[in-house]
RNA sequence: GGAGGGAUGGCAGAGCGGUCAAUUGCACCUGACUGUAAAUCAGGCGUCUUCGGACUACGUUGGUUCAAAUCCAGCUCCCUCCA
């Protein structure tokens, strides 16, 4: 199926679509002329991570095919927590946190978006700025009749928590409204007409659709893309270590270009649709690669993902550490380094767990039992080894744990 | 408010007086095979260790016992039914 509007080929095409209220009418309003679109993200930590980049994505789109995105700060709502896809409450958050947390994110949005006030510029707003003033009662008045308890126990996000037997505040169950009021607000404030997220939020997002509808008489759009897993079934955007984050200062643009240079063989042509900007053309070529050759694609993903998030150079240094380390056994700048001090001698494991390759000492014990731990590429045979001066040929050695991690220590 | 049931390692979920640092599955880590992929196979997976063991752990505080995740009592939280 083809559209009249660009915005909707290219997300079509990329495979960003899972769901939306009415393809028709929304693809007749974005050939009216510049329209505005949202999508919001919650503040519950101080940086977004690579499962938000599929939004951020959609808004870039948006952008370059001639809208205005806008970018909404969940602020207010991430007081209340959204419940979607949760089992557990959330923890509270105080104000001073979730001001802190919206501080991150904000960098991370420059990079793939043009803020501004021209007509196509994008604009950042949090949705505390009328949620934390509104009156009770008032407010329970106007919207709380568009509502109906009937209705709101049967979103997937209640029924979960009821089916599962674990509690859902009144707090939470607050919050499917108060996303639907942001809609109708930003509708108020910039002629917003549609909101986009994950499929998961599609609950939400319809609520907001006809409470617009209702109060305004206006005629709002929702689109959901699906919800992203790698082959294997992990979710987008998390490892072992942690989540991967989109911000340079909780995980380097190293690990974020190692993150993607890992992506399963299956899931090459899906995230250079989704992450990068390469044309479709180009895309087609790299993912028809086939056995070791599909290689080369993913290093184009990796440099592709990480130029837009981290800029080129960090993308260019990612990629020749890489080589430099994975393919000539070597070192390179881009490698985590410590500097440690050599005045006497150190025991491997604990340079081991200094270099934040171990979490124990225990575990550094057993990388080393098992032949996980190498110097320079050669295998640590006794856990009571200990590191001299002169063990530092060039001044430093690579300490590596596995086949993927290595660090770069230097004699201080 | 009343009556029952429950709380175990990252998650799920066994154990129900010693043989329990705790079965099993998932997740995770390492090795082999490979292509920094997947699948498969092998090993590992509380902390420390002079590798003998020591220490801390089964919601929480006490108690019974030579011995408690296991029995008893108080407390906290959760669930179900009744009001």
């Amino acid at each position: 199926m083809t559209y009249k509007s660009e915005f909707l080929n290219i997300l079509t095409e990329r495979g960003f679509i899972h769901q939306c209220s009415d393809f028709g009418a929304l693809d007749a309003k974005l050939m009216e002329g510049p329209q505005s679109a949202y999508i919001g993200f919650d503040a519950t930590a101080s940086s977004l991570h690579a499962g938000s980049l599929v939004q951020i994505m959609m808004l870039y789109w948006f952008q370059q095919t001639g809208h205005k995105p806008i970018t909404l700060m969940g602020g207010g709502t991430t007081k209340v927590g959204d419940p979607s896809g949760k089992d557990q409450s959330r923890k509270m958050l105080d104000e001073a946190a979730i001001d802190k947390n919206i501080d991150g994110i904000k960098s991370v949005f420059a990079k793939f978006l043009t803020y501004g006030n021209g007509k196509t510029d994008a604009v950042m707003v949090n949705n505390n700025d009328w949620l934390s003033g509104l009156n009770y009662i008032d407010f329970l008045r106007d919207y709380g009749p568009h509502f109906t308890i009937n209705r709101m126990m049967t979103f997937e996000s209640v029924k979960l928590r009821l089916d599962r037997e674990q509690p859902l505040t009144f707090l939470e169950f607050n919050y499917m409204i108060l996303q639907a009021y942001d809609f109708v607000e930003l509708y108020r404030r910039n002629d917003t007409i549609l909101q986009m997220g994950g499929s998961d939020q599609w609950g939400n997002i319809i609520n907001g659709v006809e409470l617009g509808r209702r109060t305004e008489q206006a005629e709002l759009f929702a689109l959901t893309t699906p919800l992203l897993t790698t082959s294997s079934g992990a979710k987008m955007g998390k490892t072992a270590d942690g989540a991967v984050w989109l911000n340079a200062d909780m995980l380097s643009p190293y690990d974020y270009w190692q993150y993607w240079r890992n992506t399963e063989d299956a899931d090459v042509g899906k995230f250079l649709k989704l992450f990068t900007t390469l044309p479709m053309s180009e895309i087609k070529k790299l993912e028809a690669l086939q056995g070791q050759e599909i290689n080369e694609a993913k290093k184009i993903l990796a440099n592709e993902v990480t130029k837009l998030c981290h800029g080129e150079q960090a993308a260019k240094d990612a990629e020749s550490t890489a080589q430099q380390v994975f393919e000539q056994g070597g070192v390179g700048d881009d490698l985590p380094t410590i500097d440690i001090d050599l005045s006497q001698e150190v025991n491997v494991l604990d340079l081991l767990v200094e270099a934040g390759l171990a979490k124990s000492k225990g575990e550094a014990r057993k990388l080393v039992q098992q032949g996980g731990a190498r110097i320079n590429d050669v295998a640590i045979q006794k856990a009571d080894a200990v590191i001299r001066k002169r063990d530092f040929e060039d001044g430093y050695i690579k300490l590596s744990a596995g086949k993927k991690k290595h660090v770069l220590v230097r004699a201080a």
